[in-house]
Formats: C-alpha cells, sequence, structure tokens
DNA sequence: CGTCACCTTGATGGATATCAAAAACCGTGG
DNA sequence: CCACGGTTTTTGATATCCATCAAGGTGACG
C-alpha cells in the first residue's frame, strides 16, 4: 500500500465510490460473483451489452479482431476495474472481447438492472460518468502517445502505465501482472514484438528492468518516466 | 440532410436529447452564448475545467503541446458537439488546448451549474453519459486504427472521420469544414506532413478527392471507405 | 525429459521521416 | 486589376529506423 501502484478502479471499486451504506446495499443486492477459469471469456466483441462486470480478482485482457481476423491486445483490466462500461452505458455492442488470462472473479450486473441504478441514484450515475470519464482519458492520451513520440518513449509509456493499472509490488519493485507478454505489449505500442524486445533487452542491460516470462519487473521507474517524456 | 454527413452531436445538441419541454427549458435556461472571432481560445490545456461548451456554429480544434513544445491537433469540433464534457464532468484540468479556427458560437455553461443539473436530472445525466461515451468509443477506434492499419488506410480512416464530424455537402461532394490543413491531417494520423500530401496527391490523380488550400473534397467516399479497411 | 509457447538475436529490405527548395494559393493593399 | 508576402502545399533526394524473415534459445509444465 504505501508506495505500491493503485489499480486505476480507485479504492474499493469504481461504482461504490462515496455512496451511501443504503445505496451501497442496493447496488450490490443486484450483483452476482461469478468465477472464471482462465482461458474464460465474459463476452466477445459484437455482442449486445447484456452485463457491466467489475473485476474483483485476476485479470482481464481485452482483445479487438483487426482487419487481418487476428486478435490484438487494447488493455488489460485488474481488480476495481469497471469492464464493459462504456459499452452497457451507451448501450453499443462491445468493441472487444474480454477474456480471464487468469482465474478470476468478478462481479456482474446485468444492462437492465444497472441502467435503472443510475436513473434512480444520481451518486452511482456520477460514478459511472467518472469511470468513463477515465477511460476516455486514458484512450486520449494513448493517442497522443502515439502521435507525437518515438518508438523508446511509447514503449516506457506503455509499461509504466502497465505498472499503475495491473502492477504489484513484488520483493525487488513494481511488477506486471503475469501473464502479460511482449507481444500484448508490441500490440499496445504498434511496435512489432521484436522490436519490443530489443528495447526491453537494452533497458534490462541498464539495470532499469529485470525481465522474465511473461513478466516485467521495473526496478528504476524514473528513469523509464524520464524515458517516455 | 438527404445523404449529408451528420455532425458527431446528433440532433438539435448532445445534451438537450430526449429531454421533456420543461427540462430542456431549464438546461437551456442557465445556458449562454457567446460569439467567438477566428483564433480566439476557449480554454487552455491545464486549465480547472470552469466551463462546458456545445459548438453551435463554426468550427473548434483540439491541440495538445506535445513533448517538443509544439501544438498538435487532436480533433475537431463542430456544431452539436460537447466541447471539455469530459474534464468538466469528471473534473480534471482541460488535456487540451481549444481554439476557434473561425468564427465561432457557443452556448456555454458553469461546471457548478452542469454539475448541479446532471445530479438533479436523471435524462440530462444520460445525456452526458452518451456523449461521454461515444467520445471514448471514437478514441479506442482511432487507436485500434493506428495499431493495426497501413498508413494509407490510416489517413483515409481520418479523412471519412473528418468528413463525418465536421463536413458539408459542397457541390461536388462531401466536403471538409475549412479550414483542416494537410498538417492537422498529418498530426490526427501520426504520418508526417510530407507523406499526407503525397498520399492524397496520389488519390486526386486517382480522381478520389479534389484538393485544394486547406480543402478536402472527397468524391469517392466507398473508395476511400475501402482503402481504410 | 520432451514439447510447446514465449523470447532473443542477427541480417536484410523497404517504407517513411527528414531535409531542401520551389510552386501554388489567398488575402492585401497599392 | 495586379503585384506582393506569407502560408500552405508539392515534389525530389537521401538516410534511417523499424518491420520482416529466419533461426536458435529458454523457461514452464505435464
Amino acid at each position: 500500500m504505501d508506495q505500491a501502484p493503485q489499480p486505476s478502479g480507485q479504492g474499493p471499486g469504481a461504482l461504490f465510490t462515496d455512496l451511501d451504506q443504503a445505496t451501497a446495499a442496493v447496488v450490490m443486492g443486484v450483483a452476482t460473483l461469478r468465477h472464471l477459469p482462465a482461458g474464460n471469456t465474459l463476452f466477445h466483441q459484437g455482442d449486445p451489452p447484456s452485463q457491466l462486470f467489475q473485476v474483483s480478482t485476476g485479470l482481464v485482457r481485452l482483445t479487438r479482431v483487426n482487419p487481418e481476423g487476428e486478435q490484438t491486445t487494447l488493455r488489460f483490466m485488474g481488480p476495481g476495474d469497471l469492464v464493459g462500461c462504456v459499452a452497457v452505458f451507451r448501450r453499443f455492442p462491445f468493441p472487444a472481447t474480454a477474456t480471464a488470462t487468469r482465474a478470476t472473479t468478478v462481479l456482474c450486473w446485468g444492462a437492465a438492472q444497472i441502467l435503472d441504478l443510475v436513473r434512480r441514484y444520481p451518486a452511482v450515475s456520477a460514478n459511472a460518468l467518472n469511470a468513463v470519464g477515465d477511460r476516455t482519458r486514458e484512450m486520449v492520451d494513448r493517442l497522443a502517445d502515439i502521435t507525437d513520440k518515438g518508438i523508446e518513449a511509447r514503449v516506457a509509456s506503455v509499461v509504466l502505465r502497465l505498472v499503475a493499472q495491473v502492477g504489484r509490488n513484488g520483493p525487488k519493485g513494481p511488477e506486471i501482472a503475469t501473464p502479460v507478454t511482449r507481444k500484448d505489449v508490441s500490440e499496445m505500442t504498434g511496435v512489432s514484438y521484436f522490436t519490443v524486445s530489443r528495447i526491453l533487452g537494452g533497458w534490462q542491460r541498464q539495470g532499469l528492468v529485470r525481465l522474465g516470462r511473461a513478466r516485467i519487473i521495473v526496478l528504476d521507474p524514473y528513469r523509464l518516466a524520464q524515458i517516455a517524456g
């Protein structure tokens, strides 16, 4: 907790922040808890937005099929993050596929229920607005990163963002939740696989990071932030 | 109206959709109308989010300063679009600078007032959620475009998006609102200036577009969509 | 201890950024 | 109406960065 990176879903969970006890109970009351083994999917790209999820434990990967038909990673979501919030509140088909990359538990709300709650409780509505706003903000930042930074800076940004979103404090320093592969990082940066490997390798030689199979430990976040610009 | 591209802010204006007459009157009542000469700015990047704007007529450009200190174009907003919605509802500093690129009129709401309206009227809250959700959706799409499309496809995407957002029907076909320069297009695509010029030039030779100073007329939207993938 | 998925490293070519310079365009004022 | 100045755009030549291809390594897990 001290200097540990926080999951992006702040506090007890995005939807519940600043709710009075009664309201929180109502929101919790209509939720159901679900356990997913690794590899299971919450929903597929294009599905109607029938449910809203909040990750409780584990790790969820959002992917998209590109024009060539391959799945490419869009982002990861960890404990406290609202998965599907944009689609559900906006009543759009899910723009991505959500998959548990390891054993995961999630809270689920039916679309109709959650929309009703939002209409009835301004506090819940505010939380929804905040969650969606945060998402937009992140996307704008990522877009700016990609358009005006060099490759190395982009990789640094993505690594730092991953640490902040799905990081944990390991013994040697902040550590990105496993399994996040080089391929995932490359797809999130718009850089090829191999180049990411080379850049990370270079950083490891300089002692900025420690690498493992589907694992990245950040030893010098300050210098990384510098590289990210 | 027939086959004309619609501004992204749908109908009479994002905030007002599906409001009963009384509510609409209240929302309109606390708004003020402002006229801006070309070149004036609504707000600067980093400013506290003191006001929400809805473009009524004209054209607004959102720019961001990149690490090198230059202003780069993020997007344009035309009639019906809510400018600053993410920042105001999320209570974040504005992530970009908004400038009128020509004579423009906007509706303005004070942050406190609009937050109050959102808390009081679920219908307004729903509209806010929709507006912010649309924004997220667009950013996700743009991000995906950039990471998994080739350069030419990216330029095509941006041109088509501009037509949809700030396009008008000219005599020869859909036409992007002026002044949108090649430089703007290049910054929105993450491609250099010169390359955009070459690509557009090529399209003009094939009869897909007609070019002018700070002007792009789309002659063959269908083929462009094909190129965009 | 074998197999599979993930990762690294090297060599190569090509797409695109960059630099440089000239041309087209527009508004302005004579 | 025309000449002028600044901005935008085009076009060409060059260099560089990165994607791609190929092959070998390394760790995890049954």
